[in-house]
DNA sequence: GTCTATAGACCGATAGAC
DNA sequence: GTCTATCGGTCTATAGAC
C-alpha cells in the first residue's frame, strides 16, 4: 500500500525493480522503501511540531539518522518531504474510511471522521502545512498523487454530506463545499492544542467537546 | 490611543519628549508617531498575507518605504514587530467592544464579536502568527502590553460567555475557555480564506454561514 | 558647524540543495 | 562536506535641520 506512495512520489532507479523482480533488487527495494517509511514518519512527526517553515531537512536527517545527501537521493525537496507526508497521511485516511460500516448514517460517518482527524492531530501526526506558503503550494498542486487522493477522499466524503443534507441531519442550506472544508479545518483546529496545552481535561474530552461543538453548535439545544 | 502602543514598544530616547512639551518635541514625536502607525500597518498586512516566517523585515522596510536600520530604530527586532501588530489588533479590537451596545444580549454580543474578527481577517488585517514559533511566542508572552490587553480582551468576552452560559443561550456544559478558544479560532478560521479562494461567495455570505456554523453547528435545527 | 536620522552596503549565520 | 542564497541584524558615510 504504502508501496504506491514512494514509488510515485520517487521513481526511484530508473533501472526499476518493478519489471525485473530478482530477489537481489526487491530486498534492495525493500531496504529503501523501509527506509522512506522511517524518513516520513520523522518528517510527520516534525510537520506536526514545528510546521513546515521551521523543519529543517537537517533535523529531518538527523532524526532519521542519515546523512542529508542521502536524503536528497529519495527525495528531492523540502517541499516533496511535505508532500509524501501528506499522501501518506491522504492513505491512512482511505484506509480508516475502509473500516467504516457503510450501512451507519452519514452523520456519523461524518463525525467518525473527525474525530479520527482530531485524534491523528493531538497524537502528533497530522502534519500542518501553512496554507500561505506559496512555493509549498506549488508543488502540492502538481503532485497528482496527492491531488488525485484529496479528490478521492474528498468525494467519499461530499457524498456522505449530501446524503446527510438530503435526509435533514445536516443543515440543507449550507454550500456542501463550506461543510467539507468545516470538517476538514478541524484536523488543524487550534483550539485541540489549546485544550491540550491546559491540561485539565483528557484527550478524549476534548476531542468530544469539539465534534459536539462542530455539528451542534456552542448554543443551547 | 495608539500612541500608547508605540510608546510602550519601544521607550524612545531616554530623554523622553513626554515631560517637556517643547514644540519641536511634539512634531519630532508625531512624525516618529505618523510613521510608526504606517510600519505596523504594513506589518499588519504582510503578517495576515505570509505569515510570520515568510514575512521579511526587507519586505516591511520596502513597503513603508523606509531603509531597514531605520525600521531598527523603531522596532528592535523582528518579533516586537509582530508584537506591535498584535497590540495594535487588540487595542481595534477593545475600541470596537466599546461600541456595541452594553444591554443587548450576551450572545448577540459574541456574534458580533466574531463577524468582526472574520471581517477583518477577509480584509487582510488580521495578522496570523504561528503558534509554534518558540522565539515569538517567548517575545510575545514577555511582552506586558500584549499580554495586559489580551487579558483584558477575554475578560469582557469571557463574562459575556459566563453570561450566555446563565441564560442557557450557549450550551452550558461546555468549559468557558473552551467557547472563548473556539471564537478565537474564527479570528483565522482557514475556511474564510478556502471560501473566498473559491470566489463564488460574497464575504458577507460566507461571513454568516461561518458564524451560523459556530454557533448553531452544522446540524439542522 | 554640529547633531541626528537615514540609506544602503555589509556581516554572520543558517538552511536548502547537490 | 561544500556551495550559494537569503535573512536578521549592524555599521558607516551622508544629507539635512537647526
Amino acid at each position: 500500500m504504502s508501496l504506491s506512495v514512494s514509488s510515485a512520489v520517487h521513481p526511484l532507479e530508473p533501472a526499476a525493480p518493478a519489471a525485473g523482480p530478482g530477489r537481489k533488487a526487491t530486498f534492495k527495494a525493500q531496504m529503501l522503501q523501509v527506509r522512506e517509511d522511517a524518513i516520513i514518519s520523522a518528517v510527520n512527526r516534525l510537520l506536526s511540531e514545528k510546521g513546515f517553515d521551521l523543519m529543517t531537512v537537517d533535523e529531518v536527517a538527523a532524526e532519521v539518522g542519515i546523512a542529508k545527501a542521502s536524503l536528497y537521493k529519495h527525495f528531492p525537496s523540502k517541499e516533496d518531504l511535505a508532500a509524501a507526508a501528506m499522501v501518506r497521511v491522504l492513505i491512512k485516511a482511505q484506509a480508516f474510511l475502509d473500516t467504516l460500516d457503510p450501512s451507519a448514517e452519514p452523520l456519523l460517518q461524518l463525525k467518525a471522521v473527525v474525530r479520527w482527524m482530531m485524534a491523528l492531530q493531538l497524537a502528533g501526526e497530522m502534519p500542518s502545512l501553512p496554507s500561505q506558503n506559496s512555493s509549498l503550494r506549488t508543488k502540492l498542486m502538481a503532485n497528482t498523487e496527492y491531488l488525485g487522493l484529496l479528490m478521492a477522499v474528498s468525494e467519499r466524503i461530499g457524498a456522505w454530506i449530501e446524503a446527510a443534507q438530503h435526509s435533514a441531519h445536516l443543515s440543507p442550506t449550507l454550500p456542501p463545499i463550506l461543510v467539507l472544508y468545516t470538517l476538514y479545518s478541524r484536523a488543524c483546529d487550534p483550539v485541540l492544542e489549546f485544550m491540550k496545552a491546559g491540561g485539565q481535561y483528557s484527550d478524549e474530552a476534548i476531542v468530544e467537546w469539539v465534534v459536539s461543538t462542530c455539528f451542534d453548535g456552542l448554543r443551547s439545544r
